[in-house]
DNA sequence: CTGAAAGCGCTTACAG
DNA sequence: CTGAAAGCGCTTACAG
């Protein structure tokens, strides 16, 4: 009998069944081995008792726990959020925990991953874009492949430069999906707010604009890939000219390579005075949740969080346990912030 | 010397220092009873040979994991995320990791506590709106009670009938402030979009704004207190008579009990052609990050998330361990969504 | 199909 | 101040 208010053990289930250790633990886990109606009974046992699995015991003694470690950004960035949802309603219903930790330089990422590892979690997600970063990616290599020899699953979000399963929204097309809706509007003199080109997101939406847009794109803005980035990207481009309009004052419409530098932007030109769509175009990628209430809604490139998470869920906990990637296709989003110039 | 590839153990360390594991583990841990000169050097080795704790081994040894488990409603909801974001913050500073998991009845908080519980995390914080649910109440209390006697630590953001520590945001000073800000302005004829009555928050804020609204607020409605529950207070609001406009023709303001019903009242006035300040003057609660981009900026009651987060800290790592609360005072941010009727 | 026993990697009384 | 040893609560070969 275990002292009251003490968690019950697996000794005490073994106990009251009147087995031994190793036939609850099979039971609980479902390893065969176990007669089916003696697993039956000791599972109703075990439930009727209250027993829960010591999770670190389990772990200490069966290698990695269940759990999944997130990397990623900010958690307050609603794009992770919204990514880091999908991902725990998932893994919950596989009875798995998610841990979350933030990491913004590619030292931070190493350092998170070497905490994980040290809780033993069954699976380490890097979402933070990937920054293409020559002075870590190898130590972070070694890492993650020493990790996984450990029996770790590993996935990415976004091309990275490290050999692991990926989840890849199709950054290219949603690009060419966003000049291709601006050129067809009548927009011939375009802004881009663009991020770090380090960050592989960033080049490949780049890259897919580029490609529909060539001559069009009359200026670029390069600033943090996040709200206040965005924002700057504004401030650059109405800068020193701020009575007389934009730096360029053909500028017809602007680009923000993501829905939360869009909201920066979108703040910014409200505080201009600048009227959406009617003096200038919007538009932001991944569509997230606010999007739609971002001016009378934001036009965007819609890379579904919900999907995202899904994948990850997929490549890090799904039977499949062969490196491979998941594509995550586009759909363009059009709503109030884009108009004709 | 340990298999190449292999996680690093305190054996390895012990070995190559030449100590026991015993002296090792002190000082890795910063316990007493070694000479400093000693656990310098040991730290240096540590350090030196990459070793990194295993948390299972130490918290089925030890205890409880440093560890927290923080259970809101759902992660994508920015008040959450940005609460999220400021505990995972400062909890990183102090080494701790931060496990997040969705519960949305009493009955899924309860079986949260458990699996939090079965990881031995060091705290467990319930940051979705305190429930008062009499069924569950009682074996969530007794649930705590055992965590707590095992060493565990909790708080709960927001009033609630379970016995532990609380950060209280100030919801009833809030809706006054919210109130007077609106009777100021002129406004007589305000509905409110409430949510479930036994959210206590809700409650709170209610009161507030009763006090000093009295009788010039003449419409409530109740729906979820979520994005989606706003929307359906404004079609509850103009439902039938649309064309007319509001249900109470005379309704000049309408006050939403979070910034997330806020967004998705905004959302639904805008489709239905109503504009913001000039139609109808709309508030919030909590100043979430994206409240300044709604409408012309969201005039609201904030209740710093970023204290909030920090209050838990406190509560559940500080070194005060005694069961206590913090306050949470508001601050009423005037924006452009408010005028005069 | 079932069980006895070793072992996972730590921490912490208990001795000295 | 330092160390030998027991023990945390599981899982999993190894026997039977």
């Amino acid at each position: 009998m275990p002292e009251a208010g003490l968690p019950i053990r697996l000794s005490d289930v073994a106990a009251r069944a009147g087995v031994s250790l190793a036939t609850v633990s099979r039971s609980l886990t479902n390893t065969s081995g176990v007669s089916p109606a003696l697993a039956e009974r000791v599972r109703g046992i075990a439930a009727d008792m209250g027993y829960v699995t010591n999770m670190n015991a389990r772990s200490l003694a069966g290698g990695l726990a269940s759990s999944i470690g997130l990397v990623l950004t900010n958690i307050a960035d609603p794009y992770f959020a919204e990514i880091a949802s999908s991902l725990i309603a998932v893994a919950a219903d596989d009875s798995r925990s998610v841990q979350i930790a933030h990491a913004v330089t590619p030292e931070d990422v190493l350092a998170q991953i070497k905490i994980f590892r040290s809780y033993r979690v069954g699976a380490i997600v890097l979402a933070g874009s990937g920054y293409s970063d020559p002075a870590t990616e190898i130590a972070t290599g070694k890492e993650l492949a020493a990790y996984e020899q450990s029996g770790g699953r590993i996935a990415v979000v976004g091309r990275h430069a490290l050999d692991a399963s990926a989840v890849l929204p199709d950054n290219i097309g949603a690009g060419r999906a966003i000049a291709e809706h601006l050129v067809a509007l009548g927009h011939s003199k375009i802004a881009v707010l663009s991020g770090p080109e380090q960050l592989n997101a960033v080049g490949d939406r780049m890259r897919g604009l580029t490609e529909v847009l060539g001559s069009r794109m009359v200026h670029i803005s390069q600033h943090a890939f996040s709200r206040e980035g965005g924002a700057e990207g504004v401030r650059e481009l109405y800068g020193d000219t701020l009575v007389a309009g934009p730096r360029r004052r053909d500028i017809t419409a602007i680009v923000a390579l993501s829905d939360v530098m869009a909201v920066g932007a979108f703040s910014e030109l409200r505080a201009l005075g600048v009227t959406i769509p009617t003096d200038i175009s919007l538009t932001g990628f991944d569509d997230i949740s606010v999007a739609d209430v971002i001016s009378d809604g934001l036009t965007t490139a819609r890379l579904s969080t919900q999907h995202i998470g899904e994948a990850i869920f997929e490549l890090t906990c799904g039977e499949n346990t062969q490196r491979r990637d998941i594509e995550i296709g586009f759909t363009l989003i059009e709503r109030g912030s884009t108009a004709q110039p």
